[in-house]
Formats: C-alpha cells, structure tokens, sequence
DNA sequence: TCGTTCCCGTACGTTAGCGAACGGAGATAA
DNA sequence: TTATCTCCGTTCGCTAACGTACGGGAACGA
C-alpha cells in the first residue's frame, strides 16, 4: 500500500488542507528541485508557476527604480509564492529567487487560479499565507525602521534558522549586505560582535548557529511577532 | 429622480465594482464621518467594521513588543481597511487611526465576509486592493532601507497629497517623526530643506506643497512605483 | 490679559554607518 | 605548484542621524 503523498509533503500549506480537498489538487502538484541561485521570477515578468517549498529558502528582493535592492521577505516550506498571484494578477510585482538549495511542489498559474476558483479550502489557506506574508512586511519594514544593522541580521539569522535542519547557513557577506540592505564590511562587524557574544560561530562561506536562545534574546524586539501571528493565522483554519 | 447613490461614492474601490453588484453592497454600508484622531482598531482588538474612506487620510503603524512604533502604510479614497479581513481574521494586527478629516462608508465585519463569498465582483476588487496594499508596504520598506530621511518625508508628503484636495496637510512635526520613525528635530531640519528648495512650505501645524514636480524629483526613487502598480491593478479588473 | 500648553527652532556631543580602498587568506583549476 | 578568483578583515575620513535639552513664539482657555 501506498503511503498517501500529503504526509509525505512538508509543505506547511499544502498539509494544512483537509485531505479530500489536497487530492483535488495534487494531480498538479510537480516536484522540483531548486538549487540556490535559482530565479523563480523577476518583476514585471510574467508568472508561470506558483512554488510550494518543502525545504530550502527563497527571497522576495524589491529593486526600486535606481537599482537599489532590499529584501522584502523570506519564505520556505511555510509559505508560497509569489503572493500576487492570489490577486489574480499574471506578473510578478517584485525579484524572487532561491538563496538555500531548495525542493518544491509547484503548479502552473492556469492550475492554481482554477484551485482558487473551485477549492474553498485552498483558497482559504492560500488567502491566510498571504496576510501571514504581509505581516512579515510590516516587521520587516519597522525593523528597517528603528534597528540597527545588528539586530537586524539577529533577526534575519533567527529567521533563516527557523526554515532550515541544522543550525548551519550557507551565505557570503556580500549576499547578506544585499538582504539587510548594508554595506558589505557592516555584515562583517556585525557578525564578529555576534560571534564574540557567542551566539553563532563566522566562517568562510557559512553562519552557524550556537546559541540560538542568545541570539533570540539580543535581537528582542526584532524578532517574534510575525512567527507568532503566522501560528495564530495557521491554527484553526478549519 | 435620485442619483444613484454609486455615482456619488468616491471611494476607488466601490466605484470599481459593476453597477449590479454594488448595488447588492450597497444597502450595507453606512456613511460616517471620521474626524483627526479616530481609532479605527487596535492590534489584537476584534474588527467591528471594514472601512472605504472617500476622503481623508489613515495610517497604519506597527508597534513592536518595546513599544517603538513606525508607519507601516497609508490608505485613502484608494484603498479599504483592514486588509486582514480577507483573510477571514477576526483581530486587527496593527493600529489603524485617521491622521486627515476622513469620511467614510462602512460594512460590519458580517456583512463583509458574507459580500466577500457571495459576490465575485466584490472580492475581486478587495483582493486586488490588498495586492496593493501589500506593494506599498514593500516599497516603504525599501524606503528605510535606503533613503535618508529628507526622502522618506518627501515620499511621505507626495502619497499625503495624493489623498487630498487642495495643497495643504495639516500634521505637526512630532506627528511626522513618529511616521517616519525619526526625531523630531530631524524632521523640522528635513522640512526646512525642501523649504529652502521652494518645493513646499512650513507652517505652525501645517504643510503646503508650492511645487510638486519639484518635490516629485526630488524624492526620485522614492516615490512612484507603488503608484503605478496600484494604477496597473486597478485597470482591466472586470 | 495672563498663564499655560502646544509646537517649532536650534544647539551639542556622540555614534552608526557610509563609500572607497587595500591586503590577505581560502578555495579552485591548470 | 602556481596562478586566479572569491571572500573576508580592516582602515580612513566623512556624514546622517541620534539623544537630550533649552528657549521662544503661537494658540488657547481662564
């Protein structure tokens, strides 16, 4: 006997749905894998497929007119996107790519707006994702606010950690200058004043994560209202 | 002989919908006025009313568990709030309170989920709105980023004076430092800038644009793509 | 009319972060 | 092994913005 494929899914959305309503769409479902670096869209583009992470990390980097870029969100297997196509909306309204080596379920846009169309519980829990991923924005957006280049890479660390196995992450400081909008040297102060308090340990190429209750504590205020408000959103969906 | 009552409804979103399908709305919204100050909700708090402003500014500010506190979006004759509700969620996530003389229609919560399973017209409209909605929050979030304050307060002045008749904002300085999350005294120096440049004018409790191009070019990257993408949406919805 | 309150202007020392640049050390391929 | 490339550490001078504080003028109420 087979085991049924939904258990088997890590995907925090895709395993939410009630069982009758995942089979209706999991003949649309494609594995794939994605591999960092991957672009999964660009602005403006059209969109082609809809991704459902089960593992691995993706981005959503907002590129203002000028060419200046900052991340907007993160998302793994908790999430989806891009959330614009909930709108109905064909084009992606902002860059997304992979930036830890990821698998996903994904489904073309004709699929997923006829998903959103027929399948209440779908639709229902696509809906919830999206508000859960615009919270995450307004963090983000107040942390880009009042903290300063410390605790926000606390936070962007704390947040990495909560989506991947392990307590490594595979990332240079020129990228994570690009995801907390700094210069490259100000990544590297920071991260020796986290690695002098202990909390994680810098090397070439990698972060890992020592002491993840110090680091919880040091980024306070930056980190935890969204991930509380995501719980909240994902309990009692049905 | 009546005017039909949508014809003289100058919120965006309402004026959008088929003639039809307002009409099924129609007899659920109640007119209200909505003066300086108003607590539309407070995060955590039930939502008793969605809101279509068709006058007047709002904001939306994040507070984080210390108690700082930033603007996370602005909302007018343009959009609706909270957005939440799509979502089927029952509890404000951030504060919600009117910063410009508002009027506005509004519809119970109930009534609101019920229009929003019951006419396709009307959640289409709402959902795009949020779509919106979530694009200004990621810009604003590249805003403090990388812009310095005297951008972010000529972004922020732009969006207020696309929500209002005439050239005049009424606000203090202490009101603009709390939306752009800076000091005071920064925001007093910011003004006196674009003063000097001739783009606006300053007053005891006010603000007066005197030159809108200018302003606009100024504030550049800053401002402009949130506003052609909410245009983008808002065109060929049905 | 006079006190009180609310706003705004300004100042000062301090700090975080910028842009730019250079050098060194680890990884990679010939 | 050697050359090359990527990534990281560090420096320097500079600016924006901070926290704090004080004073003055406008508005308002008694």
């Amino acid at each position: 006997m087979e085991t049924p494929l939904q258990t088997t899914i890590s995907n925090k959305l895709l395993s939410l749905l009630p069982p009758d309503d995942f089979e209706r769409i999991s003949g649309k479902l494609e594995h794939v894998l994605l591999p960092r670096g991957t672009s999964i869209g660009k602005s403006g583009q059209p969109i082609d497929y809809l991704y459902f992470l089960t593992s691995g990390i993706g981005s959503i980097v907002v590129e203002t007119p000028e060419g200046h870029r900052a991340e907007a969100g993160m998302f793994g297997f908790d999430g989806y996107v891009p959330t614009s196509a909930v709108a109905d909306v064909e084009l992606h309204a902002h860059d997304v790519s992979i930036q830890v080596d990821a698998e996903a379920y994904r489904m073309s846009f004709a699929d997923f707006r006829h998903a959103m169309e027929t399948n209440r519980s779908f639709s229902r829990v696509v809906i919830r994702a999206m508000e859960a991923f615009s919270i995450q924005l307004s963090y983000t957006l107040a942390s880009n606010a009042i903290h300063d280049a410390t605790e926000r890479l606390a936070r962007w660390l704390l947040m990495c950690h909560d989506r991947v196995p392990g307590d490594e992450i595979a990332l240079t400081h020129e990228y994570l200058a690009v995801m907390l909008a700094v210069r490259r040297p100000s990544v590297t102060t920071s991260l020796h004043l986290l690695e002098g308090s202990g909390f994680i340990k810098s090397e070439r190429g990698k972060v890992i994560v020592r002491n993840r209750p110090g680091l919880q504590e040091f980024a306070r205020d930056a980190y935890g209202r969204p991930e509380e408000e995501y719980r909240r959103l994902m309990k009692d969906l049905f």
